[in-house]
DNA sequence: TTGGGTGCAAACTATTTGCATTCGA
DNA sequence: TCGAATGCAAATAGTTTGCACCCAA
């Protein structure tokens, strides 16, 4: 891989946003974007590691932290020390998957929270965080 | 305070949890019951040991996941690296005042989260977490 | 008495930070 | 070139664990 020739939309993307695009940045936001899905911190550092082996921990939450406060990801804190990080930046929720860890996006309207409670006024909702626990019905 | 002779419900309910009532487990009980609110393990451990100053941190930590366990109460995960302990154990969901930290319930009717997505097939709902993140809107 | 519970400190996991080196523009 | 970005390792925060001592039954 050539990430400053190459994918020059992502590289576009990240400088039109001000981040500085250099190799590691390119590398993990080709990992994040490319294989659209959900991915903890450590599962990153492992993908970006396969293609680009000097990629050190520190940068990649570095990075993470950058996207978020840009607002190109979301952090998704599904349990007690396991976050992940969502490249879909649009309003949803989410269905987890107890057993399997699997995660799959619920848009707003298939969960009928189409109405929040009335606030007190003078109060504005910043996000709301739904996570659905599923899984199996053992038939035991 | 006199543990082991006050409060008798107290240590009957967690006897009736099978759970040991030790002065310790009594205390943190106390604390997590009288003033049910949502406290962290390092709040409820500062609060624990005005009453009695001798409960260890490891202590509160294993306590807690005893009364888990034993579903006495929930966990919360409101933010990164922020869980609270809930003793209120029905279905209910959270606003979160991100300015102030402060948790308020709500329960599922004002959410008009009554219908769920429909789940596969085979798959049963563990639970839901709705967490409603609010601030004051500045005027500014 | 005695096995479970506790306190302490060390271990552990996830994440952040300080600093010297390297790289992008 | 030169400041920003990186890698490394050490620091930090939150939580768990091993082990000797202690206490509830």
């Amino acid at each position: 891989m050539e990430p400053t020739t190459a994918m020059p939309d992502l590289i576009d993307q990240l400088r039109g946003c001000g981040i500085t695009p250099t190799k590691q940045r390119i590398t993990i936001a080709d990992v994040l974007f490319q294989k659209k899905q959900h991915v903890s911190a450590d599962q990153l550092l492992e993908i970006v590691r396969r293609e680009d082996a000097t990629v050190s921990r520190a940068t990649v939450y570095n990075t993470l932290n950058l996207f978020l406060n840009k607002k190109l990801i979301k952090a998704l804190i599904i349990d007690k020390s396991k976050v992940v990080y969502d490249t879909n930046t649009s309003i949803h929720h989410h269905i987890y998957n107890v057993e399997t860890g699997e995660l799959t996006d619920v848009s707003p309207e298939d969960l009928g929270l189409s109405e929040l409670p009335q606030l007190p006024s003078g109060f504005e909702v910043e996000g709301t965080d739904v996570v659905i626990r599923v899984r199996r019905t053992h038939s035991t």
